[in-house]
DNA sequence: CAATTGACCTGCAGGC
DNA sequence: TGCCTGCAGGTCAATT
């Protein structure tokens, strides 16, 4: 699922491709994508132009010549392709956005929980407010900050996007293991040392992640802009591999529900 | 304040 | 073959 590193090798695929070039059309095939936008998209992009695409958390924000900025999430299973006008997608876009050089971008998303929105000033500083200090370069004071007196689960506070911004539920197991922390400590039980490990632990997560291209596991849903699939899947240690070896003690790999979500977990490492 | 649950959504895997 | 159930999980809202 697009987390940091995924929406992050999206829109480092689309940058070069999208920046500087104004804006033909906007089509929304999908109204439900659009449903919590403040202004139409379709009605008030057409004719901007777009001068810097950047990310914060697991949003990427478009910043618009006319101080608009238009802002997509892709949530569980949006993907952004970029291709030429007149050359449809291989599955129907929930919205197509054309460019000024006959570029277009689509907006695939099967599960439809992804969303796009146009917003203006205040609502992009409200928007950003509301999501933590990035993952991928996350310092152990700002994690300190993020994580202290609180008496939730560590796996409950990385993955709370106002807390620290792009960790999912894959990249929070990672992480942890990697740290070697029991995803169910509370925060306020972490030593300075753990805190340190645990930062260093994300920080070196997203980056491998990044530097692999994201991760596309078994389901096949994560693509980049140009729908190629990212190869961190290969450097897992506990994510969907549930049943097999813990790779660094060689115990079962264990998978256990907490909420809605599962949690994968060494249970001899991670303490 | 935090944990929990449901809603949203659809393709796929597994069981029978 | 076909039906049913569970699973994947990011975010928000409502409830405990």
């Amino acid at each position: 699922m697009p987390e940091l590193p995924e929406v992050e090798t999206v829109r480092r695929g689309l940058a070069p491709r999208v920046e500087g070039h104004r804006i033909d059309t906007v089509v929304v095939y999908d109204p439900r994508l659009v449903m919590r936008s403040p202004l139409p998209p379709a009605e008030v992009l057409p004719g901007d132009r777009l001068e810097r695409l950047r990310r914060r958390g697991k949003w990427l924000l478009g910043e618009l010549e006319s101080g608009l900025t238009l802002v997509l999430h892709l949530r569980m299973s949006g993907r952004l392709l970029a291709g030429d006008v007149g050359r449809p997608p291989e599955r129907p876009p929930r919205a197509t956005i054309t460019l000024d050089d006959a570029t277009a971008v689509h907006f695939v998303d099967q599960r439809r929980f992804g969303e796009l929105m146009t917003l203006d000033a205040d609502g992009t500083a409200a928007l950003e407010a509301r999501i933590g200090p990035d993952a991928d370069t996350i310092g152990t004071a700002a994690l300190r900050t993020a994580l202290q007196r609180r008496a939730r689960t560590v796996k409950s506070a990385l993955t709370d996007q106002a807390l620290v911004g792009g960790i999912g539920n894959m990249y929070a197991d990672e992480a942890l293991w990697g740290a070697r922390l029991s995803p169910f400590r509370p925060c306020s039980s972490l030593s300075d040392a753990e805190l340190r490990s645990l930062a260093r632990s994300v920080r070196k997560v997203m980056r491998r992640a990044l530097a692999a291209g994201g991760t596309s596991t078994r389901d096949g849903m994560y693509v980049d802009a140009d729908g190629n699939p990212g190869w961190f899947a290969v450097e897992l240690a506990v994510y969907q591999r549930e049943g097999l070896a813990c790779p660094r003690c060689g115990t079962t790999i264990e998978r256990v529900v907490r909420g809605a979500t599962a949690t994968r977990l060494c249970p001899s490492c991670q303490t």
